[in-house]
DNA sequence: GATGAATGAGCCTTCATTCAT
DNA sequence: AATGAATGAAGGCTCATTCAT
């Protein structure tokens, strides 16, 4: 009944198939709109085939989930070895609230949560990743601060600002499907952004 | 087809209930998974009867949608009347917090917002909705810093400052779903909130 | 539980209220998508008290097929007291292709008969119709030869003609249906039908 | 959406399975009041199988029509192959009132027709079937009647023969729903059709 | 590994009919 | 006599999932 066997190259292969095409689906249609036999479709295989690879469709989301905490803890160790975090920030201040608040991939964020606030794998998943991605964001903000500023400050301090940060790019999530098209948005952003990121990121 | 008399006090009534009902549902099973069935139930009358008060089951989601709007305004009435912005929103900074990150309603934000994104109607609600409170706000950011400081400021600072207000509370709520119940959150972040408060609402 | 007292004057207009507008409805949508409330609105009164006045939706077709029956035989006895029957249908064929081929009405009357072959009730209807019809077709046709002619026919002749006619004629209401919009229609049948009629009731 | 590949084998004869169910229940219920599930079970397939032979429940009734047409016209190219098409006509009176007035056959052409008359995907196969069984049909009055005596006759002339052809046939299919059960029907009409065929067909 | 035919539960919605007023 | 709110059964259809091949 379960897997026993480490999955060779190809099932892997077959697994990112797989992925790639539920994540541009998901996108497209939503998760739930999105039934396995376009995926499959989609994927170049069969829809009975996907159940040798994913338990289930919820499978799915969840391994899509994981794949995008990868990307962003990979983003995270860009900067970390890009110096000087503030100035890096105000220097992509623009392109970051761009990015966070792009429609497709912010409908697919929203699809995400919502299912996860029901769904336990994919709420451990999300919280997993979260956790992971605090825990980093932490570590550079402490980094960018200098260890000698760090403990100087209050104990939850890092954790506050961290978090912060946090809620502030999911809120350009947000942003990007309640006011989708708004042409100066950016732009008027941006400074505002700048000073916040000043208050979040020095010392 | 649609009813075109204006509809009775107990229609309005009735209508309420399935709102109410509907709102439960959602937060509880998803918009997908609550089905018309159990919302009657919960509501306390016939599914046929539901639809004698709202066209389907979308119109139902848009018509809470529209009604969170309105008690959104409310609020942002009551902080018009209510003095001095800032010192208003600094004493009440984990309130806020808590509120906003509550982890059943933001649920259904996550819900609505994923459902908007492909469905036509509500995104014309949800969009309708977001340009009401942004203009809400931006009055209540002018009047919190006096018309004269106001003037001063450059011509998007305004709008600026209030994208990036709400798009802070909208992280508050992602934040409810992908990190709940850690404890000293709300402790942690409101420092930080506050020092973030003073750059977007003082002069 | 059943209706005792005789229907009053009132009832019966409020009865042919319901009847014409149902026959309107069937014509239009059909009598599966005709709904009672849509029934209900043309005739200016409420679903409800409709079932005050007939039993049910199918006793509403009923009704209509009765009367229906009594226009056809009102007309049949018009022929009976204008003088010659084939020179009266000769010189009205065209009129009669095209009446009988009218679209909606031809729709409605597909609808009676299908309804009527599985539904008891308004299968006694439609043959008690036919067989009074019938009647009346034999009587004149056996006018229209004279006494003397007709008897000394063979006995089932007569009947046979009838048969034909009616069947004739309700063919050109299938006609109406499997062919609507056919421009030369009528003026390529009305001669070949001139002959027919010849046939069917000169001696 | 629609499957692109063409039916296997396999799949054609899960069609006609389902076309066979669908006809037999039409016929028992009416098209209306047979419900998937019953033709489902009567084709010994679920429910959700038929949608993957058919688009849906009207595409059912157009596929049985379409097949009724092929039926009709294989006759017609019988009677072709036959030779003298009055003689045969002749010799077959009985026989071809009988089938044409065959209750249960004229019950599912009258929900047809009548669905037809709104539907107006089946409006286009009923009309396309009735185009081309009328232009056999005009092919074999011609033949019948010889190239040279059909050449001599009115333009519309064989036109108006053949819808009158299909007029009485037709007709006799509505007689045997307003009129089943009569037992010298046939016996009685067949003089007089023999008659009305002869000035039909005959030069 | 891979297919795709097949399942069947469950959903939204409609509508004839009833009944309290 | 008349209303129209309310019911609830039933229908068409979808889709995640399974399984014989």
């Amino acid at each position: 009944m379960t897997t026993s066997a480490p999955p060779s190259d190809r099932a892997l292969a077959r697994r990112q198939q797989v992925l790639d095409a539920a994540a541009e689906c998901f996108r497209r249609r939503g998760f739930h709109a999105a039934s396995m036999a376009e995926i499959a479709k989609t994927a170049g295989m069969s829809p009975g085939h996907i159940y040798n690879l994913f338990e289930n469709k919820d499978d799915i989301i969840a391994a899509i989930v994981e794949q995008d905490c990868e990307d962003v803890l990979a983003r995270i160790a860009e900067f970390q070895q890009g110096g000087a975090l503030l100035e890096q920030m105000l220097a992509h201040t623009e392109e970051a609230i761009d990015e966070h608040s792009e429609v497709s991939e912010a409908a697919l964020q929203m699809e995400v949560l919502a299912e996860a606030s029901r769904n336990a794998k994919l709420a451990t998943v999300v919280q997993r990743s979260e956790a992971l991605v605090h825990e980093k964001a932490q570590a550079l903000i402490r980094q960018s601060l200098g260890d000698e500023a760090a403990s100087r400050l209050p104990p939850d301090e890092i954790l506050g600002r961290a978090l912060l940060l946090g809620a502030l790019f999911n809120g350009l999530t947000v942003l990007g499907v309640r006011n989708p098209a708004m042409p100066q948005r950016t732009a008027a952003m941006a400074p505002v952004m700048r000073r916040v990121l000043q208050v979040l990121l020095a010392p």
